[in-house]
DNA sequence: GGACTTGTCTACCGACCGGTAGAGAGGGCA
DNA sequence: TGCCCTCTCTACCGGTCGGTAGACAAGTCC
C-alpha cells in the first residue's frame, strides 16, 4: 500500500459525505452509502472516522478552509469596490458549478445549530471581518448606502446561498432547470440585484 | 367521544408535525415524538394519518393555507405600492414570532424537493402571481426599479426566509439571541434592505 | 340489547443505522 | 524469517424507526 493512499482516501470520503450530507441531511446520510460510493464497506470508513460526528467535523474543517481559500483566490488583484463584491459572488457560484451540492453542505451545517457552524467559520472570521470592514469603508466613502454593514452583509449571504440553494421555489417560480445556462443567468441576476443593495440612494449620495 | 374531538386531534398533530419537521427535518422527526407531545402513542397518530407521508402532506397543505390566509389578512386595506410590500413582509414576521418552527419547515418543504413543495404552493401560487404582476407594475409605473420581476420576488423570498432561518449565521456574525427584540431588529433591517432593493435609481428615475 | 363506529392502546415485525470485535492480507523493516 | 503496522473485511450488537395486527373501551343507532 503507498503511503499516502490513506491521505487521498481521506480526502474522497470527505468530499463524497459534503456531497451525502448536502443532498440528505447530516442525519439522512448513511455511512454505508457514503463509503460504499467510495467503493469501499462502512467498517472502513469508520477506520478513517472513528464515528459519524468525526466525519462531520472534517467535512465542516475542510469546507470551510475550500471556500476561505476560494474567495480568497478570487479576489486577487480586485480593487474598486463592485469589483471585489462582484468577486466573491462569483467565486461561490463557480464552487456551486463544480459541486452543486456544496451549498446545500453550508446550509445544513447551519441547520445543525451553533457548534457545528463555528467549525466551518474558523478560518471564515477574518474574512468575514474583513467584508465588514470593507462594507464600511464603502459607506464612509459614499460609494456604499449607509446601512448597518453586519447585517448588509448577512443579507448577501442569505440571497447568494439562497439563489443556491432553493432549487425547488426557482422551480417552482421560473421553471428553470439545473443546467449551467441557468446557473449563470441566476448569477447576474444576483449581481444585478446586490448591486442595487449597495448602490448610494440618490438623496444621500 | 365528542363528535369535533378527532378534528380538534388532528389540528394538533399537524401543528405539532410541523414544528417537529422544522426543527429535526423530515427524516429526523419520529413519529413517537410527535404524538407524545400531543399526550397521545405512536399508534394512534397513525390512525389519524396512515403514513409518515400522509402526516407531511397535511402539513403541507395546512402550512400553505395558513401562509396563504396570513398574507392575503395582511394585505387588507394596503394600497400603496410600498405599504403592500412591507404588509408581506410583516405578516411573515408576525406568523414566525407566533410560531418559530413555522420558516424552518417551509424551507425543509423545499428540501424535500418538488413533490413536496408543490403541495405546499397549491393556494400560494395565486398569491405569487399577484405578486409579479404587482411588482411588474410597479416598475411600468416607475415606483419600482426594472429588474426581473420574478426573479426579484425570488430574492425577497431568500431575504426574509434567510433571516427567519438563518439562526446560526445570524448569531455567529451578530451574536443575535432569540428574543422578541432581536427578531423586531431584524424586520427592521429587512424592510430596510427590501426598499432599497425595490426603489428606482437615480438614472432611471 | 346488540351491531357498528370511533378512538386508544399493547405487542410485535422487519429494516436500517451507528458502532464494536476481531480476523486476515500485505508491505516495510530489523 | 519474523514482527509490526496499515488497511480492509465479515459478523454481529443494541437501538430506533415506520408500520401492522389485534384487543379493548365508549358511545351511537336500530
Amino acid at each position: 500500500m503507498s503511503r499516502t493512499g490513506g491521505e487521498k482516501r481521506r480526502h474522497a470520503l470527505i468530499e463524497e459525505a459534503i456531497r451525502a450530507f448536502g443532498r440528505e441531511g447530516y442525519g439522512g446520510a448513511s455511512l454505508e452509502q457514503i463509503a460504499s460510493a467510495c467503493g469501499i464497506r462502512k467498517q472502513t470508513l469508520l477506520y478513517y472516522f472513528p464515528t459519524k460526528d468525526a466525519l462531520l467535523e472534517a467535512c465542516l474543517r475542510a469546507a470551510g478552509e475550500r471556500v476561505t481559500q476560494e474567495i480568497s483566490a478570487g479576489l486577487e488583484g480586485k480593487e474598486t469596490y463592485w469589483g471585489r463584491a462582484e468577486a466573491v459572488i462569483h467565486s461561490v457560484f463557480r464552487l456551486a458549478e463544480e459541486w452543486p451540492e456544496f451549498p446545500m453542505f453550508i446550509r445544513e451545517a447551519s441547520r445543525l445549530g451553533a457548534h457545528a457552524f463555528d467549525q466551518l467559520t474558523g478560518d471564515l472570521e477574518a474574512l468575514q471581518h474583513r467584508a465588514v470592514r470593507f462594507l464600511q469603508d464603502g459607506m464612509n466613502a459614499g460609494e456604499i448606502r449607509k446601512q448597518d454593514p453586519t447585517f448588509l452583509l448577512f443579507q448577501l449571504y442569505t440571497a447568494v446561498v439562497g439563489s443556491l440553494t432553493e432549487a425547488s421555489v426557482l422551480r417552482a417560480m421560473l421553471g428553470e432547470d439545473k443546467s449551467r445556462v441557468s446557473l449563470r443567468r441566476r448569477e447576474r441576476e444576483v449581481v444585478t440585484f446586490v448591486r442595487n443593495a449597495l448602490l448610494p440612494a440618490p438623496a444621500e449620495a
